[in-house]
RNA sequence: CGGGGCAUGGCGCAGUCUGGUAGCGCAUCUGCUUUGGGAGCAGAGGGUCGGGGGUUCGAAUCCCUCUGCCCCGACCA
């Protein structure tokens, strides 16, 4: 492409809506453009990064088996009836009425689609299992759009599903797709880790999410750092502690503790460490009457554990304050377990406790020397914690260290949810009519490029992986409107290149040189080609390498094969 | 949806408290000079200050109202 037939409109100063890296520096480089909330256009360069995301995907897919379809992205209401997703989806499914009031939505995602094609063209065991997927466009009326594309409301989604005949296929079709997700974020030289997620409340077995690792993640992850273990903190458990409670060896006492609200108040006041204080924190039952969780003073609870327990409402909602006093006659930051009549869930690192210190449930007051079993019956003992970096993995293998992520994929085992409640049925080797198993698989397409920048950047702009940058190599010619000499050579080079089969941004634009140098590094281009007079005194190009700013001479004869050495290359 | 904030040329901002009729940097256009890391000089165009209503001789500035956007929370690719 010739920058100078292409209106590239680099900002230098920062948009001031723009909060995260990524949403910064695709506004900055021009890759895309805001049309309302959660609404964005792709502009040429950006556009050239999402196809090339999407050919990996497609081409890996293809690779795993998967057959490509296109849905539309409008859909009738009557599926969803259907599936009994009209009712629960909720705000965020956005509805609308065609000419003759029929009413439609705007597809966030497509499992009754595929499932109504499913039951019509699958008839036979003989045809499964099989896998289709797409890559189009989803619109979802996120509550808070932000961070640009990162979680907009229409974006690019590349959805897989697939049908099978029994659960054991399902387990093989799904275990292809993680195979297929690893090599496609390999490929995109991104770094990532699969995790255990969350299956809410779809239920099923194997979920797990694919999450770019990246500081400005929005969510954390847990792994071990001698296995494979990987979970979402919501999901993440600790081993349960093996070793048996100490013994009581204070007695309980009641100490005044003005103005003592918070744990880090209360361990600075007492002298004692976090760990041996617990907190007793109130959510509001599925009955109305208030719900205690008791953890460890140095532990947080954990709303997605803490709201699956029988008797807590879900989702989770934390007791209101006049809650708080009916239940225990005192106020927030002296509560504690001791004499509590309501329900009392205790995490399981809180249990071994001995000696510990809680609120009195009386104001500017603590219990210190408190045991269970002595002092208060034993709570019940459950896992309601996140867990902690250093805390040992659950799976006895090494300790669990927490990093951030940006959910980019997730796969996940539907069972029979959909094909049951729309009848997806085949004939099985015995005539007999079953239902089908069915998986979807997700990748956040328009999402990936964000993630990427997220985790490819430096203060000069974005740094792209060679296999998702929107071109190859820029070639940058300095004083090209002068020099009869730089013209030539940069023009034929610009042909030799493309002939070569790399995407070339020529930038032949009347600028001078520190500002395409500038645009150059904050497009994040992997390759650069400079042709100057300088050099062709002694017939060299000057070269540079993006990532590490790697820099060499190369003479002009050579600069093709040169350039098709470096590529992917690590001198 | 709850809490907080912002809306002034394409972008970033000042001006608002203490009303007097809009300014700065970048970008854009013209000319000359310049040409290896976002050039210099000279000149030019572009906003009526998110919309509506009100107070006032006079409103970007004060009051009311609507809208849009951003940030924090619950949701998700």
């Amino acid at each position: 492409m010739r920058l100078s037939t292409y209106p590239v409109n680099t900002l230098r100063d920062v948009p001031a809506d723009a909060e995260v890296v990524s949403h910064q520096l695709m506004l900055r480089a021009s890759l895309i453009r805001r049309l309302a909330a959660g609404l964005y256009t792709w502009l040429p360069i950006g556009l050239r990064v999402l196809r090339k995301v999407e050919r990996i995907i497609r081409e890996e897919m293809d690779r795993a088996g998967a057959l490509e379809v296109l849905m539309p992205t409008l859909q009738p209401a009557e599926l969803w009836v259907e599936s009994g997703r009209w009712d629960q989806f909720g705000p965020e499914l956005l509805r609308i009425t065609d000419r003759h009031e029929r009413p439609f939505c705007y597809g966030p995602t497509h499992e009754e689609v595929i499932t109504d094609i499913a039951r019509r063209e699958l008839k036979s065991y003989r045809q499964l299992p099989v896998n289709f997927y797409q890559i189009q466009t989803k619109f979802r009326d996120e509550i808070r759009p932000r961070f640009g594309v990162m979680r907009a409301r229409e974006f690019t989604m590349k959805d897989a599903y697939s049908f099978h005949l029994d659960a054991a296929s399902l387990e093989d079709g799904y275990q292809a797709m993680y195979r297929a997700y690893s090599r496609i974020f390999e490929r995109m030289q991104l770094q990532f880790r699969a995790v255990r997620a969350d299956t809410g409340s779809i239920g099923g077995s194997a979920s797990q999410e694919f999450h770019v690792l990246a500081d400005s993640g929005e969510d954390a992850i847990a792994f071990s750092d001698a296995d494979d273990y990987a979970a979402n903190l919501e999901m993440a458990e600790a081993l349960a502690p093996a070793a048996p409670r100490g013994r009581a060896t204070q007695p309980l006492q009641k100490v005044a503790t003005p103005d003592t609200r918070t744990i880090e108040a209360l361990t600075k006041f007492l002298g004692v460490p976090a760990d041996r204080c617990l907190k007793t924190l109130l959510v509001e039952g599925s009955d109305g009457a208030a719900v205690a969780m008791v953890v460890r003073g140095d532990h947080e609870l954990n709303a997605v554990k803490a709201q699956k327990l029988p008797g807590v409402l879900s989702p989770l909602r934390m007791a209101s304050s006049e809650q708080i006093v009916a239940a225990t006659g005192a106020e927030a930051g002296y509560l504690g377990p001791v004499g509590l009549t309501c329900k009392v869930y205790v995490d399981r690192a809180a249990a071994p406790v001995a000696d510990f210190v809680c609120g009195a449930n009386e104001r500017e007051a603590h219990l210190t020397g408190v045991n269970w079993g002595r002092d208060l019956p034993e709570g019940e003992v459950v896992d309601i914690r996140n867990v902690v970096a250093g805390d040992p993995s659950p799976t006895g293998h090494g300790r669990l260290r927490i990093a951030r992520g940006i959910e980019v994929g997730h796969i996940f085992q539907l069972g029979c949810k959909y094909s049951e409640a729309m009848n997806a049925t085949v004939l099985d080797e015995q005539g007999r009519s079953v239902v089908m198993f069915m998986g979807c698989y997700g990748i956040g397409v328009t999402r990936v490029v964000a993630a990427a920048i997220e985790q490819n950047h430096d203060e000069r702009g974005i740094v792209w992986p060679e296999p998702i940058a929107p071109f190859d190599v820029s070639l940058i010619p300095i004083n090209l409107q002068k020099s009869e000499r730089v013209r030539e050579t940069a023009e034929r080079l610009y042909a030799d290149l493309q002939a070569a089969g790399l995407d070339v941004l020529f930038d032949d634009r009347d600028a001078r040189p520190g500002v395409k140098f500038a645009d150059d590094e904050l497009v994040g281009i992997p390759h650069r080609i400079v042709v100057g007079d300088k050099g062709l005194d002694r017939g060299v190009l000057e070269y540079k390498r993006r990532r590490d700013g790697h820099a060499a001479e190369v003479p002009v004869a050579q600069a093709v094969e040169f350039l098709k050495s470096m590529r992917g290359g690590r001198v």
